[in-house]
Order: structure tokens, then sequence, then C-alpha cells
DNA sequence: TTGTATGCGTTATCAA
DNA sequence: TTGATAACGCATACAA
């Protein structure tokens, strides 16, 4: 059943019934009526694929990130999807597992989709299909953006967060600050570590490669850097650039027999939902993922409906959420 | 640029670029390469939308669960991408957070944009709606089917998982087992709690009400259950109907001066990430969640490709993973 | 092996 | 205020 069915049913042409589908032009309180009567009497649901090909436009956005299994994840695209059914716009997920090809895979199967945009949490290498991509739709960079591509971005302060992290474990008297790092070559990662250095360098401290190891943001890669740091030095504080590897470094630290805090301080990143939950709960920076997902997906909405706008840069600040991983007591 | 560009650039016709696009009818090599060519040369993406039209079929299927910020959710949303991608299939997210508005909000969008099928982690009352819809489109419920409706079901078996946390507890000696509660209504929760039953019965006990409380499966509710049940009495163990809820009870049983497991040994339900992590590490029933991804969204792929197929109902069997919260040793 | 023409279910333009 | 009809971009039946 089709508008046509419909509009046999109430005795009009279909262009009526288009019209009071849409409230648009003008008809007959009483032809509404009878229009909207057949409606409700063949249970007729308007054809949401037909609608897309004649307006040009699927009201759907891609979001696309690596991996929603990973903690961080959830509540960006809970934040994402929460301000897209507000404008009435529905959200594919991808999972990319940072793989190139997998991305390049879901970025031609979007596009012949015909998503009217993207939310994309990006994170490996620029790749040529990403930049071809952008110039078609409308793409807001989520926390990174290739290099060499222009387009509006929303992402957490970074560089801030690595610095406020740092100076905390300094102010806390500690000197020997390990440091794990991300994935190399992933913009997140690199500018934590910037904040890092900025804050030792601040205190006129070098950062001694032997205090340094990294990871890929999992768990078992926190234990391993960790295992690697204490297997050629002894740091009074760590400072690992996301949460999941901080709590792989703790297990580590205790089983090697220091006691957090009293020997080694410990920092995270991210505030997981199960930062507060660790023994003993971890200290951390928090980012407003949920907020980053709501206005990267507002943003991309802006786009979608003006594409000449200017384009948009937004950075959040994190915060630092001190707990007793540093600070010796109790939340 | 469409399918016509292309006959022109090649110097063929649409329907013979058509069927280069579709590997269909026949083709002689060398105008398949013309046609290639000129797909490359005009940088040609098919239009899926139209072809979404004429074939009558998305290529897409709704996922509706509760809330992805849950931690049991991510593992089976990324099970149920992971099999729909295999087939060229694209997934949309849909939060429902349990509210039956939400549900039919997003069930009368997805039916609009004509999703080829639903992955349905419903969760509350069934309403008219779902069974609507339900006769219109394959529909796969995950962990719960509402009552009256017919259909595919996959899920864990709540019953046996239920039963197998009890037993474990009742084989320590532990005879005053609380018991924490899912919402009021919900199958999964309710299973779990007629397996918590069958084991006591079994073991010559009755269920006292006094150890008994109800959650609602977030963190929050676990500390407020196990507060109401100490409160009023002194058992030896809990069976939490989630990890998350065993989690907040275990803090409140840590604040209460009690050692677990020497005064009360716990048991929580899922195996999320943070069940290992936790001090001390929880003894919990798995779920192999994204395997019921997984095949809840085979399941619905078969079903769109055959709708006549026989109604399928898998139930995987859950594990008990012993840790400290009940052996009193590392794991 | 290839081309022509029709239809998929809407919206929108133009006439009436 | 309403109706007839031409797109939208593709797949496909049928003809050639």
């Amino acid at each position: 059943m089709g508008i046509r069915e419909v509009a046999k049913e109430a005795g009009v042409s279909v262009a009526t019934v288009s019209r009071v589908l849409n409230h648009s032009g003008y008809v007959k309180e009483e032809t509404y009526q009878k229009v909207i009567a057949a409606i409700r009497r063949l249970n007729y649901v308007p054809n949401g694929v037909a609608r897309s090909m004649v307006k040009g436009s699927t009201r759907t956005i891609g979001l696309i990130l690596p991996d929603i299994t990973n903690p961080y994840f959830p509540m960006l695209a809970r934040g994402v999807e929460d301000a897209a059914i507000t404008q009435g716009y529905l959200v594919i997920l991808c999972n990319t597992d940072n793989n190139p090809d997998t991305e390049a895979m879901y970025l031609s199967m979007l596009r012949e989709k015909c998503v009217d945009g993207l939310v994309y949490v990006s994170s490996s290498s620029s790749t040529d299909h990403v930049r071809a991509f952008a110039r078609h739709l409308p793409v807001v960079w989520v926390d990174r953006m290739p290099v060499g591509v222009e387009g509006d971005v929303v992402a957490g302060d970074d560089l801030l967060g690595g610095y406020l992290a740092t100076r905390h474990l300094l102010s806390l008297g500690r000197r020997r600050i390990a440091f794990i790092a991300g994935p190399d070559g992933l913009m997140t990662a690199e500018e934590r570590e910037r904040g890092y250095r900025l804050a030792l360098k601040e205190a006129g401290l070098v950062p001694e490669d032997e205090l340094m190891a990294r990871g890929d943001f999992q768990f078992a890669s926190g234990r391993r850097a960790m295992t690697e740091i204490l297997g050629r030095t002894r740091p009074d504080a760590l400072f690992a650039s996301n949460d999941l590897m901080a709590l792989g470094a703790m297990e580590v630290i205790a089983e090697a027999g220091y006691r957090i805090p009293g020997d080694i301080a410990v920092v995270g990143y991210d505030n997981i939902m199960f930062a507060r939950l660790a023994k003993p709960p971890l200290t951390t920076v928090e980012q407003p993922s949920y907020l980053i997902g709501v206005t990267a997906c507002e943003v991309a909405m802006e786009r979608i409906a003006r594409r000449e706008l200017p384009v948009q840069k937004k950075l959040f600040k994190p915060t630092l959420v001190v707990r007793a991983s540093t600070q010796g007591e109790r939340e």
C-alpha cells in the first residue's frame, strides 16, 4: 500500500495526500480529515526510501569510531544519537578497529547509502578515501582530523588535559613521573604527551626515556607498559594516557608490591565509569564525552542544513577528577 | 552524476552499465572494460537509495536496545554489527532507555526508513506498536520476547545462570544467600530469580523476603538494595542479578566493615569487563554477549532472505566464572 | 550481447 | 483548493 491506495480510499489525488502528509500547501479541513481517516484505516506509513530519493536526503548520519566496546565510546555514541533524534536523524554505527581497509569499506558503503553526513572518530592515518569522501559530504571530525583535511572538528583539549594531569602529580611533590603513551600517530595521544612534556619542562624537569613506554589504549597494553617501566627504573608517579591503561598499570604496580599512591601515584585519562570503582579509585582527567558527541552531531546537522557555513572548531576543556590514587584518602 | 552519465561516457546504454554494476546478465569483456573505465573516470558511485527503491530492500537492520552506555550492550552491539557487515548490511543504533514512547518512535522511524529487519533487545512492556511492527518486518528478539508475540529469539539461558550462581554459593556452604533482583517484569531478571529459587529449593531452603531486594540493573541501585538488606539482616552470601549491581553492593558491604568473601561471598551476572578488575575480582555468570549479538543478527538476515523459515529459538548456556569474591584466592 | 522502456513511491511544478 | 504529471536513479522485462 502506497500513497496511491490512500488517495483512492480517501477519494482524492495523490498530490493531496502528499500535502497532508507534509503539511505543505493548502488543503481544506474537510479534505484533510478524509485523508487522515484513510491513512488510519489503511494503517499507511509513507515510504522513506521514495521520499529520500526525491528529496535528496536520507535523514541519516554515519557514526564511525574505532570500537564501541572501548568504554570511552558508548557515551560519545549516546550523545551523537540523542542529538540526532531531536532532529529526526537516525544514526548508522560503524566500528573500524582503526583498520584503514575497514574504514574505507564503511566509507564507501555509507556514501552509497547516501547518508547526509558523518561524525568521524578517526584514529589512524588519513587515507585518500577519507579525503575524497570529505569533499562529497559533511564530515565532522571528533578528537582528530587527518592532516591535510579541512573541516569541522569537535574535540577535547588533550594538550591541556595532559598538562593538568602532570601538574597535579608535580604539585604532589612527585618528580619521577612515568608516562604511558598512546598509539603512535594518533593526535589525541600525542597531544596528551605534549601536555605531559610541557608541564615537566615548566617544572624544570627533563622527560626521561626510561620513564616512558607506549601502549595502544587497551587494558593489556597498560600492563605491558608498566612492566617495562618497572623493569628498568623506579618512578614515584604514573600518568597513563587513558584509564584502561592506567587500570592495567595499577594491577602491575600492586603485584610488584608497591603502594598506590604511597609509592606510586597514578593518574589516568577519560574518567570512564570504572575509574571510580578501581581500588584505589583512580584520579583521572575527565572529558565531557557525551557533550562532545552531542556537539559533533549538532555541528554535522548544521552543516548538512547549510553547507556554506564557516568551518567550526570546538575544543572542550577537560577537568581533573582527584581520587585516592593520588590523594591517599577515600573519595 | 548517475548511471546515465556513465552510460554516455562509456558509449553504451544504462542497462549495460547496470549489468556490469550488478554482475548480472551477459556483457562482452571489451564492453565491460569500457564501462569500468568510465566509472573510474567519473568516480561514479551508484545511488543506494534508488537501488533500494527498485529492489525493495535497504540492506539495513535496526538495533534497538535500552542503552549502549550499559556495559553489557557494547559487546552485543559489536556482535550484531560484525555479523551484519559480512553480508553487506549496515546497522542503525537506537537507544530506548526502556521508554515505551521512545521505542514506539524509533519503531515507526525504522519502518518508514524501510529497514529490512530488526534486532530487538526489548526490556519493558510489550506494546501494541511492537506487535504491529513484528507483523510487517522480521524481528529477532534478544533476551526477551514480549508475551503474545511469536517470533525468533536469541537469548542467554538466564534460568540456568541463576541456578549456577546460587548452586556455587551453596556448594561453598553458604546458607543465607541474599538476592538482588532486576526490574520487575523483565524476563531476563525474572528468569535469574527463578534459577535462584530453584537452587534454594533443591537444597531444601526457603527464599526469605528479608534477604531479597530489587534494583534496576544500575550501579546505584545495587548500593541501595544492599543497604536495604544489611539494614535488616545479615546474609553470608549475595547473588546480584547483574555485575553492575553486584559492584555497587560490594562497595556497601566493604563500607559496612564486612569482608568479601570471608563474611559475604558475592556473585554477579554478565561478566562485564570490569568484573575481573574489581577488588576482590568478582565471581560472575558469563554470557556470550558477542556471540548472542552475532547470532541474533544472523537469524535476522536469514529470515530476511527467507520469510517462511520456521521460527528459531536459540538459547546460549552461561558459564560460571569463579573469582576471588567467592573463593578467597586471587584469580 | 545490447538497448528501450517501464516502474519503484514520493514530492513538486504547473494548470485548472 | 485540487489534480495530472514529470522527475528522482536505478533494475529489469522484453525486444532486437
